[in-house]
DNA sequence: TCGTTTCTGTACCGTACAATACAGATGTGC
DNA sequence: GCACATCTGTATTGTACGGTACAGAAACGA
C-alpha cells in the first residue's frame, strides 16, 4: 500500500554509535589473523570497539558476523580476483591473480594471508559449517578462473591442446601455496619469485 | 653408582592400559581433523580410548600431546619426504615430494591435506607458540629441499644458472597449497595433473 | 600376605566462552 | 514535552573447555 517511509531509512531510536562497516572491518582484521575459531567475542568486541549487545542486534552471532565479513572480504580485500579475471589475455589474468595473492597476503595493511584459506582449514565440530562454505566460496573462485580460461581458448587466446579446468587447478594451487607462504611470513620478493617459477609452467 | 636396573625396563607398579604408539595415532588423526584448536580434550581421549589423568600422566598437557603427535608425524606419514630427498636426481627428489604430498593428503587411511599445514595457520593467543613451532617445521623442510638442490647444482644435475632458493620455495609453494586442496576435497588424479602442471616449471 | 608403586576412573575445579536480560541512555515524531 | 523506538552498558546465564584431586585397582618385590 504505503510505499513512502522507504527513501531515506530514517533513524528510529537512539542512532548507533558505529559504523557497521568500519565495525565488520575490524573484525576481519580479527578473523584474519585469529581464525574464525580463534577469534572470541572478546576481541571481536574489543576491536570493533562496540559491546556484545550491539554486536548482536546489528550482526547476529558470531557465525552471522563472520559470513558478513566474508562478503566484505569478497568485494573489499579480495576484489583483485575480479580486476585479474578482466585482464585481456589468459596469462594476464593469471599473472594478475597470482600477483594479487601475494601483495595482498604480504600487505603490511593487513594480516597475512588468506582469509578464505586460513579461517577454517581443520576446525572443531561447531565450525563444520563455516569450513564448508569457505570450501564452496574457494571452488567458486577456482571455477570463475576456469571458465575465464575456457573463454580464452574461445577466443584463440589459449592453445587447444591444454586442459582449461587442470590448468585453473595449478593456478589455484599456487595461490594457495601463496598465501600459506604468506601466512607463514614469507616476504613479498620471494613470493614474486615463486610467480616467476610458476609461471614457466605457462603452456608454451 | 649402580647400573643394573636400566636394561629390561621392569614394569613397577600397575601397567599401562594402552599402547602409547596406538594412542598417539588416535590422537594425531584427530589433531589432524580438527586442528590443534578445534581438537578438545574430550574429542582426544574418546579417540584414544584412555582417560583424562591417563592422558597427562603419560604424554603431559595438550600441547606437550601435540609435539609428541608432531614428532610422530615427521617419522611416519611424513617420511616420505626423507625418502624423496634420497632420490638420485633433482627432478626425481622433487616429483616424489609433490606426489608423496598428494598422496598422502587424499589416502582413505589418514585423514585429508597436511597436518603442519592445517593445525595452526590461524589461530587464537594460547596456540601461538604451536603456530610459530609449525612455522619451524615447513621452514625446516624447505631448507631440507634447498640443500638437495644445492647439492644437485654442485653434482651438476641441476643447471647452474637457478636459484636452488627460489626453486625450493616454489615446491614447497606448490606442496602446500596441494595440502590445502586435498584439505578442501581435491581428488588425487585432479592434484596428479596439477603436479604434472607443476612441473612443466622445471629449468630446461 | 603385605607394602610399594603406578595406573585407572569418577568427580570436580576455575576459567573462558558464546549468548542474553535488563535497565538506562539517546534519538525521532507528534 | 511526551510517548515510542532503538541502541548502549553492565551484569549474568548456561555450557564447554583444559586440567587435577582422590580413591580404588592391578601389577611387582619381599
Amino acid at each position: 500500500m504505503r510505499m513512502k517511509q522507504k527513501k531515506t531509512a530514517r533513524a528510529l531510536g537512539r542512532p548507533r554509535s558505529f559504523e557497521t562497516g568500519k565495525a565488520l572491518d575490524a573484525a576481519m582484521k580479527v578473523f584474519w589473523c585469529k581464525g574464525y575459531e580463534g577469534a572470541s567475542l572478546s576481541d571481536l568486541t574489543k576491536a570493533m570497539g562496540i559491546n556484545r549487545p550491539s554486536l548482536y542486534a546489528a550482526f547476529g552471532d558470531k557465525e552471522s558476523l563472520f559470513r558478513k565479513v566474508l562478503d566484505r572480504y569478497d568485494k573489499g580485500p579480495a576484489a583483485y580476483v575480479r580486476e585479474a579475471l578482466n585482464q585481456p589475455t589468459a596469462r594476464a589474468v593469471v599473472e594478475r591473480l597470482m600477483e594479487g595473492a601475494a601483495e595482498l597476503g604480504t600487505a603490511s595493511s593487513n594480516p597475512r594471508g588468506c582469509l578464505f584459506v586460513q579461517s577454517a582449514l581443520a576446525c572443531g565440530d561447531k565450525a563444520e559449517g563455516i569450513r564448508n562454505d569457505l570450501i564452496l566460496r574457494r571452488d567458486a573462485g577456482e571455477k570463475a578462473v576456469r571458465l575465464r580460461l575456457k573463454r580464452a581458448q574461445a577466443e584463440g587466446d589459449l592453445a587447444q591442446d591444454v586442459s582449461p579446468a587442470d590448468l585453473a587447478r595449478y593456478v589455484v594451487t599456487v595461490i594457495q601455496g601463496i598465501a600459506v607462504q604468506a601466512a607463514s611470513g614469507a616476504a613479498r620478493p620471494e613470493l614474486r619469485r615463486v610467480i616467476h617459477t610458476a609461471l614457466r609452467a605457462w603452456p608454451r
